[in-house]
DNA sequence: CCTGAAAGAGCAGCGCC
DNA sequence: GGCGCTGCTCTTTCAGG
């Protein structure tokens, strides 16, 4: 992590837990005026250290109370048909990750749904719709104990 | 979803890509005028809808570019045991997110890391360290397909 | 539940250290 | 690098339909 101070790093960590932190805040606990502050943000901005300012919701509330994570085999496994498989998946609205990984599957998906009949149209329609599926395991999330945004920042 | 009309979802839509979105630039796009807009973002913050407003940031450029699942068995399943596991496990900086699940693992952890090195010290000194651990068995994540804290809003 | 105007707060640019 | 000033834009409030 070459090009961050510690002042820096105070303004991801502060910006990772609520971006409406105003530059006026910012100074004040780091003892500077708001112009270094205000110029740091844009140089961590233009840089791509910050990619975007997203408000998060709540799933229940917006009735999507159901979150599973489905781990995804394929039957072929060259490149195009990983393309292809990407390519569809990334479709899905209930797909909101979705990641290639190493180890017994190919893919892992988490899943926002409102209720096991919305899972179950998701996985017989549209995901077992898909050719070379060869098997798809669901994890059925009961507890988020943890959920987080923030990176660790050393 | 009750209590949102098609307004009050378009601001959510809008606010879930860019929580910098202006009420100006709403107003326009709603045909509304600002005050609506602002006393509608305000509702939906007050009654929860909105959790948080927060930063994301790009976990190569902060120096975290390995990201790993990690799904854990424990050995005794009692719930003084979950307990246990659950408050220590929040206390590791590594681990962005952790589950409990129903399927063949009792947790699903997301594990955000330096390097190999880093997930090494991480599963040996601090994840197996714990008592009570049966198994962990690693998913490393090769290519981010698709990425959003976006939830699908119908 | 909306409009429009007006006050207040924070942002963004500039000259200077 | 950082400071302080200043204009500008957006937020927030309020009287009125």
């Amino acid at each position: 992590m070459v090009g961050l101070d510690d002042i820096d790093k105070k303004i991801l960590k502060a910006f990772q837990k609520n971006s409406r932190t105003t530059t006026k805040e910012l100074s004040v606990d780091l003892k500077l005026s708001s112009t270094p502050i205000y110029e740091r943000i844009k140089r961590l901005e233009r840089e791509g250290y910050i990619k975007d300012y997203v408000a998060l919701l709540d799933r229940d509330k917006i009735g999507k109370p159901m979150l599973a994570y489905c781990n995804v085999l394929l039957k072929e496994h060259a490149k195009p048909f990983l393309e292809k498989f990407e390519k569809d998946v990334v479709k899905f609205s209930e797909v909101v990750e979705c990641y290639y990984i190493a180890g017994s599957y190919d893919y892992l998906l988490r899943v926002v749904v409102k209720d096991i009949a919305e899972y179950q149209n998701f996985l017989v329609n549209k995901l077992a719709a898909l050719d070379n599926i060869q098997n798809a395991q669901s994890m059925f999330v009961m507890t988020e104990v943890k959920w987080s945004t923030s990176l660790p920042i050393d």
